[in-house]
DNA sequence: ATTAATGCAAACGGTTTGCACTACT
DNA sequence: AGTAGTGCAAACCGTTTGCATTAAT
């Protein structure tokens, strides 16, 4: 896989790469070899990752990762808004990319896989909360734990 | 507040107590001092507390409590059925004592302040994830976060 | 007399912090 | 040259574990 957005063959990650990188320049932040590395990273999730496999992944692509400076580049691209955090249901950070839509997740108890959950799946709760209680309901923080159709069926 | 329940008036905790000291005879478990602690303290909760808070409760009555003694005790209380547990928006655990019905969590993201979702005002969305992906909402580890109707007006 | 439960201390895992140094701009 | 970002190490917090000791049955 490429390593710089503009000698970049596939496209969409090096459209993502020049987008974030053009947007830390633009507040006077820097592009570094070890942002760079997570952004690869990033671009090649299914859209959701807890912060310590980022770190993990990370690590392959460059071993001497370090732990801190992957956690604060998360923290800058989440101010730049190129990805959000919410929390899995045994309590680490889950980070997703540039949410297209606002979405939640399901994870099974038992396989541990999970999936998104698209607005409209939610929407009768989220409208239902709002209207009973005037709670207004952080989509890309919903976690729900369960069991998926596979596990309940073995 | 009494510390026995077999010398208590106020009623439903000693009620409780007893019950749980019943079940833990029953498998040939013990009564202890600090669980009796415990079981004060859970039994004056509103339904929902973290772990830590707990052990910070008991140490209120015995300050001589031992966080892991704590834990142990709630794994076994959970084991025989009087609390289960799910996690906050942060990731601590937290624990509700017999859930007569089960139930969800509500959590504002500024005040931070909690409130439970009972089966019906979740219904919806657990029948629609059932339906169409064939998914077992486990509706005591749903914890949503969002904005209460207090904090959205301020 | 059993053996469950405790106290203690140490370790855990994921994440955060302080600080001197490095390297983007 | 200026300062954002890094590497490192140490601290953090909530929770868990191992083990010798205590105490409920």
């Amino acid at each position: 896989m490429a390593v710089d957005g503009s000698l970049d063959g596939t496209g969409i990650a090096a459209a993502d790469w020049s987008k974030v990188r053009d947007l830390l320049h633009a507040r006077g932040l820097r592009w570094t070899p070890q942002r760079r590395a997570l952004l690869e990273v990033l671009a090649s999730t299914d859209g959701h990752v807890t912060g310590a496999e980022l770190v993990e992944r990370c690590r392959a692509i460059d071993p001497a990762t370090i732990p801190s400076t992957v956690y604060r580049t998360l923290d800058v691209l989440e101010e730049i808004g190129f990805v959000s955090h919410s929390h899995t249901a045994d309590g680490r950070e889950q980070f997703h990319v540039l949410p297209v839509v606002e979405h939640g997740h399901l994870e099974c108890r038992r396989c541990h896989d999970s999936w998104e959950i698209p607005v409209d799946e939610a929407a009768e709760l989220v409208t239902a909360l709002e209207r009973g209680r005037g709670f207004a309901v952080d989509l890309s923080h919903l976690s729900i734990l369960g069991l998926c159709a596979a596990c309940r069926e073995s």
